[in-house]
DNA sequence: ACATCACTCTGAGACGTTTCAAAGCACTGT
DNA sequence: ACAGTGCTTTGAAACGTCTCAGAGTGATGT
């Protein structure tokens, strides 16, 4: 039943013609004569040919792969970003590799190994640290790597990212307009440099803005649905004076945790609390009180960091570029609503 | 600045040996004595050697991949199955390669003919219809492929479902035991195979358990976000007279949709309208009123897939199973609140 | 009759690895 | 001294494809 995949010299014998026909049929079907090409063509399906890729990358020195790294599969936010890069990818016929690092230096580390025996194309990623050396390896050995939702830190690297300080600001600086002075900014780990970025963007529409706006932090170990469920319970529990009267969470996963135990807790939003999300994932309009939110251009960035990398594959005039988009503040129900 | 990768030759020439003995201590490292093993990892570490995964497949007959086609990425169902996946592949030095179909044929049979070519391990999918020739084309091939979240039709194929009927059917009897006589089902599109089947769980309950149940069906598109809000808008334009007290969800996805929909309009979940959705995705439990939903175990279904699989690859005496998992009600307050 | 040209097709060689039969080597026992 | 043993290392062959220099063919012009 399983006999062993007939290769391009079993066609080309059936066929009649030689090899390098068959692979010009294959790959610049232009230069046979359309006589030659059908006898070839009617051979391949005779035969369920299908072209061994390993050989053929052998040959060609690359691969059709390219390398998606990303922090937190099952975060929506990188879902989308992954859909912008997979339909860039398969426009041009190439395969994406999504790898999952879970924020864990040593999963990076070895998805990163094996992207490179893989000899990919490219590597689009979101790294856990700063700067890897890992990162510098790939790239000396020609595998052009793309940062995403991150920008680059020097001019020879290629980057795709949002301006983290600036939805900070625009999250913070509605809040401050609609008369809050208490606000927490709930986030967490700070290595996450999205995290830091955001924060360090409230503080400057406070700065700016807010004369007598306090902005404390609450602090996560991961911006998750449950960690924002915790911080939630902890809000909760604080007599109604000390409580903040607006939340800005470092994403939406905490956003709808803590929505979810203020509500549990009887607590109105965005009455009693109002709450600011970042990413504006699906799920922070679906939510039953509609999220405030701050729209990243999910697969836009996906789109832009994947064009990038083909840029630097195919275009021998490549320049780097950091390409910083801007976010936009989605006002719903929960910060909006009368107080 | 980027000089070609070196090869298993350069290495044994500096590390004053044979390309067979490097090869050795790349993998079977106890057939070499270690003074020559600390040689050759020396010159390995020198020259950054890594291996060309290419040409190792081309030479094994096989690669160190593995396909996952999905009907929906951004669905969090899918990306928990893809986690389980992910972790089992991982720890055989596997990489998977995720593919996207978006419920469309033409997609998923390019992505089936990309991941014949090069030649993985094995697939792993969720077909968008019952059968399909290229899924024949993979087996002959030898290439095995493992249905997930649908159960294999013939026995001389692997799958791993979910008992959708059953889930259907405790959906179904939790609403009936709560004394709703008036339910809709939300669901579609019905070229869904899961959908058709807790559909018809959700029918066998009432003919079993509910003499004065009305079942209806209210049909969407697709069974995303967008099509709950729209259903839930028009459940909400009813006059309350003829509205269901219950609505059960095809998935999660349409809950979330339905939830906000009604409680946009007025509606209160669960006191006028309960819902019960399917999958219970993490963003079920976190809704502003959380839902009840059908529980699928959706790692250990993306696990035991890929370990079917790898036993299929690497085990002789490989028997072909259909597993089918039992699905567990969850309830919380969007079906359970007092009435 | 011959040179030239354009168009097709051919087939050897190379890509980098793994494998395996066989060679090399150092001991041991006789 | 030599056969036997067990361990380590060697090096050629093979995997399936693509490329490219050159061979073959027929038509055209002189």
């Amino acid at each position: 039943m399983v006999r062993p995949a007939p290769n391009i010299r079993q066609v080309a014998e059936l066929a009649g013609v030689s090899v390098g026909t068959v692979s010009n049929v294959l790959n610049r079907p232009e230069l046979v004569t359309s006589h030659t090409r059908e006898r070839v063509q009617a051979a391949i399906k005779e035969l369920k040919f299908v072209r061994n890729d390993s050989a053929r990358q052998l040959r060609l020195g690359r691969s059709r792969t390219l390398g998606l790294v990303v922090l937190d599969i099952s975060n929506p936010f990188f879902t989308d970003v992954a859909r912008g890069v997979e339909e860039t990818a398969n426009r041009e016929g190439l395969a994406v590799i999504v790898c999952n690092s879970d924020d864990d230096s040593a999963k990076e580390a070895s998805h990163l190994d094996l992207l490179a025996e893989m000899r990919v194309q490219g590597v689009l990623i979101n790294p856990v640290q700063e700067s890897d050396s890992r990162i510098a390896m790939l790239r000396e050995r020609g595998i052009p790597v793309v940062l995403f939702d991150r920008q680059a830190s020097s001019a020879d690297e290629c980057s795709v990212a949002v301006d983290d300080v600036l939805g900070g600001r625009q999250a913070a600086a509605h809040l401050i307009d609609h008369g809050h002075q208490k606000i927490t900014f709930l986030g967490g780990p700070y290595s996450l440099r999205q995290i830091r970025e955001r924060h360090e963007g409230a503080l400057a529409a406070v700065r700016d803005l807010g004369a007598d706006v306090s902005i404390d932090v609450l602090s996560t170990s991961a911006p998750h649905v449950g960690a924002g469920r915790t911080a939630g319970d902890e809000i909760a529990a604080l007599p109604a004076t000390e409580r903040p009267t607006a939340v800005f969470c470092a994403n939406d996963l905490l956003a709808l945790g803590l929505l979810q135990a203020l509500t549990h807790a009887g607590i109105r939003v965005p009455q009693d609390v109002a709450i600011v999300g970042y990413d504006d994932i699906e799920f922070a309009a679906a939510a039953a009180v509609p999220l405030t939110s701050v729209r990243q251009p999910r697969q836009k960035l996906g789109r832009t960091a994947a064009e990038q990398l083909l840029d630097e594959t195919t275009n021998p005039g490549h320049r780097h570029q950091q390409v910083v988009f801007e976010p936009e503040l989605i006002v719903r129900d929960s910060s909006s609503g009368t107080r």
